[in-house]
DNA sequence: GAGTTTGAAACT
DNA sequence: CAGTTTCAAACTC
């Protein structure tokens, strides 16, 4: 059984996050729910994910949608079609006919009005329809397609000039099977007040290849919810983020589908798939956050010593977390990997097979999958429980008297983990003390030095996982409660400061107070929070006065770390995380709220990160969006200035070449006072390497849209330089060898 | 480099 | 959750 934590994905770098729900994991068909193979115990499959660069905006931004489950089995197994019905901005209904049709309604206020339950299918007359293309597997395409209403001109309010952005229609495939998908930014207003136009919004089919011949098919649809929402007076905006999913069985014959769409509130995506993925994403500084996941003892299973071999590397990390089984005595120091549980498998991408993530089977210990996604820089991990133990489905309940609750549970850290801790034999792994279950807190403990408490695990609820979003047929292993899993986020500089080589050993512990005044004293320990310290770093030749954060005073340091995790549980979490499909996927998790910039200075975090704004900020006025002319000006700009730096600064290396290497020739010179004269150093390579530079000058010039006299002006101070380049060489020869030359 | 602007975070 | 305050970074001159 998989482990999940929905919430874990709400601490999750954006570069899982921004799949955009991707991991929502798909309820495998009711048959095979229902009846699993006994003898042929499904292994942990990581579902294909797919972060097809589509944007697709299909609502306006005050859309709540709410994705119906209205996806009855029945429904599907009676319709040979795929056709989903969506209310916007509320999705009321979904209907499966047979034309392969996704169709999504929109409902003006009143969802229920019929007093027809949310699951029941309408199909309202007006509704717009939504033709997912790719899904059949008869090879029949399914197609989105916009209603004719969603192409009017927008009725925004406000100048509009920025806001006003074309429909665009792009293609989608979802396994080699073309979708349409169209964008139409403020054009979906609708009867939305909306200031601003939508941007984006983000359609992701996700197929998940059969298990086997007879295995089911999966298929995921998932619309997200559009950018630049910014400017609602609708409190409608807080669902920014819509997920839709369409989960599909393929049997040789008409297959009957299984249609669902969930919606996910959250711009955070939650993933309530069996998989749980600890990823980390880099900040500013890649290396400067390390997230642990904990896995403290559950009431009803041994309590687990967590131990975890953390590998050195810059960048990236890897968490990898070992769960053993209830039933499977704990082990410290298991330090091989095994990889028998490990099975290849492949997230299925949606254009093609070039995007198909594979997940790598590394070496792993057992009941740990590693996933690799090729062109990620992260590493996902997926926590598998051991098989053998039946009785891993607990019931989270808190009264366990169970001897073996003592008993540690190690949670180990592969060796592909990157993180910023020394290397540590994993033999050396020492076990901790179990220590009572009413709190947990992360201790550090190495061979060398006594445990080192780092930091609570407590009070970080977000993290504990929702069992009502678990996905059916998952099965916590530690039951959720009072610190089953904590997910705890580190500094990791605090951990690669500590001096010997470590062990992260994340245990329970009531180390950590809430009596005490936390925040006043790591408000004065630490002279505020500096940026070393939110980027999890100790200063170190900064300006701080009176600092705190350093190892010196690592107690107060410590107090800091948990009261800003009290506060914000996500306080060390990377502001943008990296999409895996590239700088554009790349989002801000809380979003900006600039008012008077236009999120087009440096300012707004999201431009600073050269990102665009999305439908969570809550900027003003935003011009950090796609079709933004100002936004596009400013990086046209920006491009042109960086290639004319570095084509000039290829034209003055091939200048300076080109005359050092002249002044090495020995040719007769014509000399005045023992040199050369400057013109002599004007040789033909010399005066081609001028007119590189000149010509480069003027291809900027060009490119920037510059008038002729200034285009002119660029030109001959480039030759000015080029001359004095040239002179200053013919000097400096002159000097260097007076007498050869 | 000083002064101003800006927005995130803290605070209420 | 919204309004206010603080303060450091970004920006301008």
């Amino acid at each position: 059984m998989d482990v999940v934590s929905p919430e874990l994905n709400s601490l999750l770098p954006d570069e899982i996050m921004d799949t955009e729900a991707i991991t929502m994991e798909e309820e495998l068909p009711v048959e095979h729910l229902a009846a699993p193979p006994q003898s042929e115990p499904e292994p942990p499959q990581v579902p294909m994910e797919t972060e097809v660069p589509e944007i697709v905006s299909l609502c306006p931004a005050t859309t709540s949608m709410q994705m119906s489950s209205a996806s009855t089995d029945a429904q599907c197994s009676t319709s040979s079609g795929t056709q989903l019905l969506l209310n916007l901005p509320k999705i009321s209904s979904v209907t499966v006919p047979a034309n392969h049709q996704l169709i999504i309604n929109k409902v003006a206020s009143a969802p229920a009005a019929d007093g027809k339950s949310p699951g029941t299918a309408v199909l309202k007359p007006e509704g717009q329809k939504l033709l997912v293309a790719g899904l059949s597997k008869t090879g029949q395409p399914i197609m989105l397609a916009l209603p004719h209403t969603w192409n009017k001109p927008a009725t925004t309010q406000g100048t509009g000039d920025a806001k006003a952005q074309p429909t665009q229609i792009k293609m989608l495939t979802t396994v080699g099977k073309p979708v349409i998908a169209v964008s139409s930014a403020s054009q979906l207003m609708g009867s939305s007040s909306t200031l601003q136009a939508q941007q984006l919004k983000t359609l992701q089919i996700t197929k998940k290849p059969t298990v086997s011949t007879a295995g089911p098919m999966i298929t995921k649809l998932i619309i997200t919810k559009a950018l630049n929402n910014k400017g609602l007076s609708s409190p409608a905006s807080v669902a920014p983020v819509v997920t839709g999913r369409v989960v599909t069985q393929s049997t040789p014959v008409t297959p009957p589908r299984t249609i669902t769409i969930g919606e996910t509130v959250s711009t955070v995506p939650q993933n309530t798939s069996g998989n749980s993925k600890v990823a980390i994403s880099p900040l500013k500084s890649p290396s400067k956050l390390t997230v642990v996941s904990v896995a403290s003892q559950s009431p009803n299973s041994p309590q687990k010593s967590v131990t975890l071999p953390l590998n050195v590397a810059l960048g990236q990390q890897i968490l990898t977390v070992q769960q053993s089984a209830a039933t499977s005595p704990a082990k410290a120091g298991t330090s091989q990997p095994n990889a028998q549980t490990v099975k290849p498998v492949q997230t299925v991408g949606g254009v093609g097979t070039s995007q198909f993530k594979t997940i790598i089977p590394l070496g792993t210990p057992p009941n740990v999958q590693q996933i690799q996604v090729p062109g990620s820089r992260f590493h996902y991990v997926r926590l598998v429980t051991a098989t053998t133990g039946s009785t891993t489905a607990q019931s989270g309940g808190s009264t366990n008297t169970n001897p073996s609750i003592q008993q540690a549970k190690p949670v180990m850290m592969n060796a592909a983990v990157r993180m910023s801790v020394p290397i540590v034999p994993a033999q050396n792994i020492k076990q901790v003390v179990p220590k009572p279950l009413t709190s947990a807190a992360q201790v550090v403990t190495t061979s060398q030095t006594p445990q080192r408490l780092i930091m609570p695990a407590t009070h970080l609820p977000q993290i504990q996982p929702n069992l009502t979003s678990l996905p059916p047929g998952t099965v916590l292993a530690p039951a959720h409660g009072s610190g089953n899993m904590g997910y705890a986020v580190l500094p990791a500089p605090y951990v690669t400061q500590i001096p010997q080589p470590a062990f992260v050993t994340l245990t329970s512990s009531s180390t950590f107070s809430t009596a005490t005044p936390i925040q006043t004293q790591a408000r004065l320990s630490l002279n505020g929070y500096c940026d070393c310290f939110a980027n999890g770093e100790f200063c170190n030749n900064c300006n701080c006065v009176n600092c705190f954060n350093n190892l010196d005073h690592e107690s107060e340091r410590l107090k800091a770390i948990k009261a800003c995790l009290d506060r914000n549980p996500v306080a060390f979490k990377p502001k943008i995380g990296k999409g895996k499909q590239g700088e554009s996927d790349r989002r801000h998790s809380k979003g900006c709220n600039c008012k008077k910039s236009g999120c087009l200075k440096n300012y707004c975090e999201c431009y600073e990160a050269k990102i665009m704004c999305s439908s969570i900020c809550k900027c003003m006025g935003c011009k950090n969006f796609e079709e933004s002319p100002e936004r596009k000006t400013l990086m046209h700009l920006a491009d042109a200035a960086e290639v004319r730096v570095q084509q000039q600064t290829a034209a003055k290396t091939k200048l300076s070449s080109q005359i050092s290497d002249l002044l090495t020739r020995t040719t007769p010179a014509v000399t005045s006072g023992g040199g050369k004269l400057p013109y002599t150093f004007v040789t033909k390579e010399v005066a081609e390497a001028t007119c590189d530079c000149l010509l480069e000058q003027a291809e900027q010039a060009e490119l920037t849209t510059q008038p002729q006299a200034v285009a002119e002006r660029l030109i001959l101070e480039e030759f000015g330089r080029c001359l004095r380049r040239i002179i200053s060489f013919a000097g400096k020869a002159k000097t260097d060898c007076p007498i050869n030359c």
